[in-house]
DNA sequence: CACTTACTGTTATGAAATAACATAACGGAG
DNA sequence: CTCCGTTATGTTATTTCATAACAGTAAGTG
């Protein structure tokens, strides 16, 4: 699946730094509070971590990485934060990797990827799916989510 | 994941019946002969257990269901097999369920699937990229492979 | 406070996929 | 036809990904 190149996502750095991220994580929790959800110690922990990183993280990657000290979590800790993360639209599941982002396109209500085989980079992207709704409903569906993933080499890695 | 209707695939019947079967394998064995690939027992016999099937299946079902007289296949065999008829578009792999599907459009160059969360069909489509590869291009993208699939309710399960 | 509901901690297990290496079948070059 | 490189298979073991089940804790409500 990956590439040949061994780039690893330095051209793009989404990682949040100290500021930043201190600020999305307050941001996110006074989100949290105003919809009556609780941004609660592992899922504010996991957040931080999505958005300190530069790539999709896997699961277990998060789950090596949970504690301080170098303790991992318990793997349903990670997923069960996942799952609320995801379900409030702070992070989003890369299904062809296995893997999470944090969101960040924070309005759109529909997620896309373009990720680049070579360094890893996953960038979101708000899709328009007119074709494809006219499609489903064109077949009698209805829709409730929808993935689309799209793979290939990002600009600076296009050379190497 | 899965829907709370008690449907399962009955309303679409997608598995081939004996003729047809036979057919379609035969088809695909002379389409191999053709471009210098081969159609081997254990590839054949998993393009049979994926054509005869009218929902997505599972690598492990595919691994249990593969000896004639119910004693199961290693699962590099089942493996091995679906990465080849991934490869020559005979098959394809559904992200979002871990789950495999023939091909049903056999000419399209991309696939696109509708899911049913209820009865479990999906429904390939070809879709129409345009806006993607816009997106893709604009943001200096060479694309190798899309992975798109929608989920909801089909007609069928939509009254259930 | 008593009660309900949501969340966390923990153990264990289940499901999905691949690494690694040995053996066998094919297909061309000589 | 026979040697040999390539492609495919068989087999064992392991790794990676994800969830079931249940006990305990914290928060919000009457």
């Amino acid at each position: 699946m990956s590439g040949d190149c061994h780039h690893h996502a330095e051209h793009d750095h989404q990682g949040l730094g100290e500021g930043a991220l201190g600020r999305a994580l307050d941001a996110a929790q006074a989100h949290c509070a105003a919809i009556q959800e609780r941004l609660t110690p592992p899922r504010r922990r996991v957040l931080q971590l999505l958005l300190a990183a530069d790539a999709p993280r896997k699961a277990y990657d998060l789950i090596a990485a949970y504690g301080d000290q170098g303790e991992p979590a318990k793997p349903p800790t990670v997923y069960r934060a996942l799952e609320f993360l995801e379900r409030l639209g702070f992070a989003h599941r890369i299904e062809s990797l296995n893997a999470y982002v944090p969101c960040r396109i924070p309005g759109a209500h529909v997620a896309a990827f373009l990720i680049c085989d070579c360094c890893g980079e996953a960038a979101e992207f708000e899709p328009d799916f007119g074709p494809e709704l006219a499609a489903a409903t064109a077949a009698g569906y209805a829709l409730r989510a929808v993935t689309l993933e799209a793979r290939g080499l990002c600009a600076g890695c296009q050379g190497a």
